[in-house]
DNA sequence: ATTCGTTTCGCGCAGCGA
DNA sequence: TCGCTGCGCGAAACGAAT
C-alpha cells in the first residue's frame, strides 16, 4: 500500500469517515505543543495532563473498515493530511488552517532564559522536530486514551486524530504493551491497563482502594470479634454471679422454643469438664458419635419437637434422672437408639448443651424416641424441666448447680472441656432413624 | 555512520569495551524469549518479571565513549554482532553460540492447541519477527534498567548488551519518556522515574507499604481501646459485686503509697454526684478552685507527704470525719489554706478521688497543713484510714459505702459526675502556701 | 494449503540540531 | 561531527477467502 500521495492531497480528502471536521491540532491543550517554559535541562516535557479538556471528538466513530484503501483507490480517510517528510518547502497552511498557538506556541514563548529556548522557531507554522517527535506523540497518545473511559482505544482513528502514520502509532503501542501499560484488545484496538490511567498517584488506585476495602473488611471483622468476646465476657460476669447460678437452667420448653431448633432433632448433653466428642468419619453411611469422660458421667438427652401427635412418645421424654455417684473415668454408658445411628454432636458451650441436627424430610413425623437419660451424677433434678416455672434449688452441690446452668466460660482452664467418643453412646435411643440426616 | 559492515562481521569485532564475553542472549531470562504457551489471543507477551535472574554484567563497565566509531573506523564494539535483517541464510551460530531455548524456544514448545502457535518456527535459530520485536525489546530494556540500582542506564551499554541498533533504543526512550516513566539524565544516559520500578503489583509499593503502616498502627490503637474497655469493664464488674463492696476503700497510706504522687501534694475529695469543679482562670497567681454540690455535702482531704519531719503536722491529717445530715443545694463550706491559694484538682474517678498537685522545689518542706475535714455526710468513719487493716463496715447506707468507696463505672447516668467551683472551697487549708504549684 | 488484502512493524536511511 | 530521531520501505504476520 502506498502512503506517499497522502502528501499530495493534505486534508483535500473528504473526511468520509465521519470524523470531526475540527483540526485535530486543536485537540490538544497547550501542554502538548512545544515547551513553552522548559527549565534549561534535557528535560523537555513536564506537564502530561492538562486540566482543560478540549472538545475532543466522539471517539469510535471510525471504528468500522479500515480506512486504508488498496492502492489506487479513494483517497485515505486520513484528514488534514500530514505532509510528507522530506517535505520542506511545502504549500504551508494549505488544506490545513494554521494555527500556530496550538501547533508551534515557541514563537510566543517568554524566554526565561536564553537555554530553554526550545528547537529553532524558523517560520512560525513551520513543525520543529520536536512536534513530531515520538515523546510528544505518545504523550498525545496517552491523552488519547485516557479520554475515553473504557480505555479501548482505535488505533486507526487514534493516527487520524493524532495526524501521523500508523507507523508511529505501533512505535508506542508496542513500546507500551512492553511494559504492560497497554493490551492488544483486537485488531486495531488496544486497551490500557496501567491503573487508572496516570492520575496523580496521591490518589488511591483501583488497587489500593480494594486494599482499603480489605483493611475496612478486616476492621471490621475485628471489630466483631471484639463485640463477640464483650458479649462472652458479658456472659462469663453473668453466669459467674452467685445469685444467678440459682436461676441458670434451661428448661425443655426453653430449648424447644428456640427458632433455631424448630423442625431439628435436639440432643442435650450435659458432660463434666475435659469430656472428649469424636466423630470417626463423618462420611459413613451410619454416622457415629463417641463420648468420653473421665471426670464423671454424662448426660444426653434428646429433646423431641413438640408433638401434638397422641402416638409420639415423646411428650414426656425426662424422666427426672436418677442421681449416681461420679464414676470418673468411666466411658458413658447410654441407651441404644438404631444401632450405627448416632447423632451428630458438637458442644462448644459449657457443661450442658442443646444440640441440633436438621431434620430428615423423609419419615413423616419421625417417631420421636423418648429420652433415655442415663447414669446423671449427683442429685440432679429434672435436667431438663417441662414446666415454665422451676425456681427450686437443688442442694448446690459445688460444681453442679440445677439443671442445666450454664458453667462458667471456657477462658478458665478449670472450666475447658470437650467431649470424646467413648463407645456406648452410639446406642443411646432406641428406634430413632437419623440414618439420613446426614444428607443435610 | 554506517551500520551496514556489522552485517559482515557479526560478532567478530573485538570486544574492545571490556563488554563481557557471554553471549548476550543469555542474559534474559526464558521469559523474555519467544512465548512459550500463547494463550491464543492476540497477546504475545505475558511475563514480564521473570524468577530467575541470570548473571548479569555489571552495568556501567561500557560507559564511557561511546563504541561507534566513525566510518572507516574500528569495528563496532557490539559483541555476538546482530544479524542484519534481511538474512536468511547467514552462518548460523558463527559469532554467537545458538541457543535455541533461549532464542525461540517455540520449536520445543509444548503446543496446547494450534492456534496457541507463536509465529513459524522455521529453522530452529533462525530469529522470529517476535524476537526482535520492539516490545520484548522493552521488556528486556525495562528488565535491564531494574538490574540497576539507581535506574539509570546508559544506553550504549544498553544498545550493546541488548544486541540491537541503538535506534531502537531511541524508539523505547522516547516513548517511556513521552509517558515520563523515564528522564533524559544525560547524555546517552536515561534514568527511571516510575515509582519502585515495575515490581509486581501484588507487593506493597512504597506508598502502599506506608498506608498499611498506618493500617497496622490504626489497629494497634484500636486494640489498645478496647482493651482500654475491657479493663474498665472488669472494674466496673470488681467494683459493683457487693463482696467487695466492703471492701473498697482506700487508706491514706494507699494514698500515699502510689508512686505517681511522691513529692505530690494530694488532695481528696469526696463528693455526690454532680458536685462540679471550676478552675476560673488557671493563669492567676492564685489557683481558685469551686467546688459545688447540690446533693450533699462534700468531703475535702489533705493527704500530705509522708513525712519524717518532726515539725511537719501531716502525721496525723485525718481526723474521723464527723457526720453531717446531707445539705442538698449547700456550698461547700471549707476551711481556709493560705488565702487565695487552692488546690486544682480534677475527679474524673468515682465518688472520692485523690487529686495530686506537683511539688514545688521552692520552699523546702513545705509546712504541710493538716487537713480539716468540712462537713461530711451520713456517719461516714474514717475517710482515710491510717491503719493497714481496715475491714470495718459501715452500717451501709444506700449511696454511701465504707470510706472511699470505688463507685460504679461513669456509664451509669446515677453515677455520672463533675466538681464544679461553688465559692468556700478556696480556703480550705490555711497556712498553705500553694503558691507557686502552678509553676510545674 | 494457497492466495490475497491488511495489519503490524523491523529496519536503517537521512536529516536535524548542537 | 555526532548524537539523535523522523520517517517510510517492504516484509512478516495475520486472517479470510479460495
Amino acid at each position: 500500500m502506498l502512503r506517499g500521495p497522502r502528501a499530495l492531497a493534505p486534508g483535500a480528502g473528504p473526511p468520509s469517515k465521519g470524523l470531526p471536521a475540527m483540526s485535530p491540532t486543536e485537540l490538544w491543550p497547550p501542554g502538548l505543543s512545544s515547551p513553552q517554559l522548559c527549565p534549561a535541562t534535557a528535560t523537555y516535557y513536564t506537564s502530561l495532563y492538562p486540566q482543560t479538556v478540549p472538545p475532543t471528538a466522539a471517539p469510535g466513530t471510525c471504528l468500522d473498515a479500515t480506512p486504508h484503501g488498496p492502492e489506487g483507490q479513494a483517497v485515505r480517510c486520513v484528514p488534514a493530511g500530514r505532509l510528507p517528510a522530506k517535505r520542506k518547502l511545502d504549500l504551508e497552511g494549505i488544506g490545513r488552517p494554521a494555527i500556530p498557538e496550538f501547533r508551534t506556541p515557541k514563537g510566543k514563548c517568554i524566554r526565561v532564559d536564553g537555554l530553554a529556548s526550545p528547537r529553532t522557531p524558523k517560520s512560525p507554522g513551520e513543525k520543529t522536530r520536536y512536534d513530531t517527535s515520538l515523546g510528544l506523540l505518545t504523550k498525545k497518545f496517552i491523552y488519547l486514551l485516557s479520554e475515553s473511559k473504557d480505555g479501548v482505544l482505535d488505533l486507526n482513528w487514534a493516527a487520524e486524530v493524532l495526524d501521523v502514520q500508523k507507523r508511529r502509532i505501533y512505535d508506542i503501542t508496542n513500546v507500551l504493551e512492553g511494559i504492560q501499560l497497554i493490551r492488544k484488545k483486537a485488531k486495531n484496538n488496544i486497551q490500557w491497563v496501567g491503573r487508572e490511567m496516570f492520575e496523580d498517584p496521591t490518589r488511591p488506585g483501583k488497587q489500593q482502594q480494594l486494599g482499603q476495602e480489605l483493611k475496612e473488611l478486616m476492621s471490621t471483622e475485628q471489630t466483631l470479634d471484639q463485640l463477640i468476646q464483650r458479649c462472652s465476657l458479658n456472659f462469663k460476669h453473668l453466669t459467674e454471679d452467685k445469685a444467678n447460678k440459682r436461676l441458670a437452667y434451661v428448661t425443655y420448653q426453653d430449648i424447644r422454643a428456640v427458632g433455631n431448633f424448630k423442625e431439628q432433632t435436639v440432643i442435650a448433653v450435659k458432660a463434666p469438664p475435659q469430656t472428649r466428642l469424636e466423630v470417626p468419619d463423618r462420611r459413613e453411611e451410619n454416622l457415629q458419635i463417641y463420648l468420653k469422660s473421665t471426670q464423671g458421667p454424662i448426660e444426653v438427652y434428646l429433646c423431641p419437637e413438640e408433638v401434638q401427635e397422641p402416638d409420639s412418645p415423646a411428650k414426656k421424654p425426662l424422666p427426672p434422672t436418677s442421681t449416681l455417684g461420679p464414676s470418673p473415668d468411666a466411658t458413658q454408658p447410654s441407651s441404644s437408639t438404631d444401632p450405627g445411628m448416632t447423632e451428630p454432636m458438637a458442644s462448644p458451650g459449657p457443661a450442658l448443651t442443646p444440640q441440633q441436627v436438621p431434620q430428615p424430610p423423609a419419615p413423616p413425623p419421625l417417631p420421636l424416641v423418648p429420652l433415655e437419660a442415663t447414669d446423671s451424677m449427683l442429685e440432679l433434678p429434672h435436667p431438663l424441666l417441662q414446666q415454665t416455672e422451676d425456681q427450686f434449688l437443688s442442694p448446690s452441690l459445688p460444681c453442679s448447680s440445677p439443671l442445666i446452668s450454664f458453667s462458667p466460660p471456657l477462658d478458665q482452664d478449670d472450666y475447658l472441656w470437650g467431649l470424646d467418643g467413648g463407645e456406648g453412646i452410639s446406642d443411646l435411643f432406641d428406634s430413632y432413624d437419623l440414618g439420613d440426616l446426614l444428607i443435610n
